[in-house]
DNA sequence: ATCTTATATCGCAAATATACGATTAAAGGA
DNA sequence: TCCTTTAATCGTATATTTGCGATATAAGAT
C-alpha cells in the first residue's frame, strides 16, 4: 500500500524527495524553466505558454509554492509568480553534498 | 486524467522530470547514499539497511535502474548494485545549467 | 450594478506509485 | 538430489498524481 512509511527516514532524505517529487514532472520543468529564465516575475502568461488547461496550470503552480520552490502572490484577478531561489540553491547544494562531492572521491567503475 | 501529456514537451524537460522522480521518493534517497557513501558496489546488505520489506526495496532499484541512476549485475542469488555517476553527472550538469546559472544572473526578490 | 478577465478551487475519472506477502528462480552447499 | 539463501517478480490493496471541466472568486472596466 501506498502507506508512505516517509517517517522512517531522516529529515533530509525526506526534504530531498521532496524537492525532488516537486520537479518530477515535465509541466513542473517547464514552468521552473520560464520562470527562471526571466528577471521578474511572470504575472499571467503562463497558461499561455503551455499545452495544459488553466486549472491543471494553477494546480502545478501550487505545487511548486507547496514545495517552497515558487513564490507568488495573488492580486486580485492577477497572480505573480517568480522563482524562490533561496529555497532552490538550499536544496542544490544539499544534493550536491550528498552526491556531487562523494563522487570526487570515488570515481570507480565496479558493476 | 493521468494522460501524462509528457510528450508535449521537450525531450530535456522529460529528462530531468524523469531523474527528479527516480528520486522523488526518501527510499531511494536513501539507498542512493547507501550506494554512494561506499567506494564499491553493495552486494546484499541493502535491504537489511533500509526499514522496508525486501521485495519493496528490490522494486525501489529496479526503478534506480531503470532511470540509468544505478547499475547492477544480478549474479545468481547474489546481485550487486552501484552508483552509475556517469548518468549521474550527466543529469546533474544539466539541472544546474538550467538553474544555477541562471541564478546568478538573477538573483532578484520580487513577490 | 453588471460584465469581463484572470485565476483558484472543487469534483471526478483515470493513471501511477507504494507496499507487502506469496511465489518463483537461480546458485551453492549438504 | 534436495535444502538453503538471496533476490526478482506477481498479485493485489490502497494512496497519490494528473488532468480537465465546471464553478467560485475577486478586481477592474463599463
Amino acid at each position: 500500500m501506498a502507506i508512505h512509511k516517509k517517517s522512517a527516514f531522516t529529515q533530509k532524505e525526506q526534504e530531498l524527495a521532496n524537492f525532488a517529487k516537486a520537479m518530477a514532472h515535465p509541466a513542473r520543468i517547464a514552468i521552473l524553466k520560464l520562470l527562471a529564465q526571466r528577471n521578474e516575475c511572470i504575472c499571467g502568461e503562463i497558461v499561455d505558454l503551455l499545452p495544459l488547461a488553466q486549472s491543471t496550470v494553477s494546480q502545478h503552480l501550487k505545487e511548486l509554492k507547496n514545495a517552497g520552490l515558487v513564490t507568488g502572490t495573488i492580486d486580485g484577478p492577477r497572480s505573480c509568480y517568480c522563482i524562490n531561489w533561496k529555497a532552490f540553491s538550499t536544496f542544490n547544494n544539499e544534493f550536491n553534498f550528498l552526491f556531487t562531492n562523494l563522487k570526487v572521491k570515488n570515481e570507480k567503475a565496479c558493476c
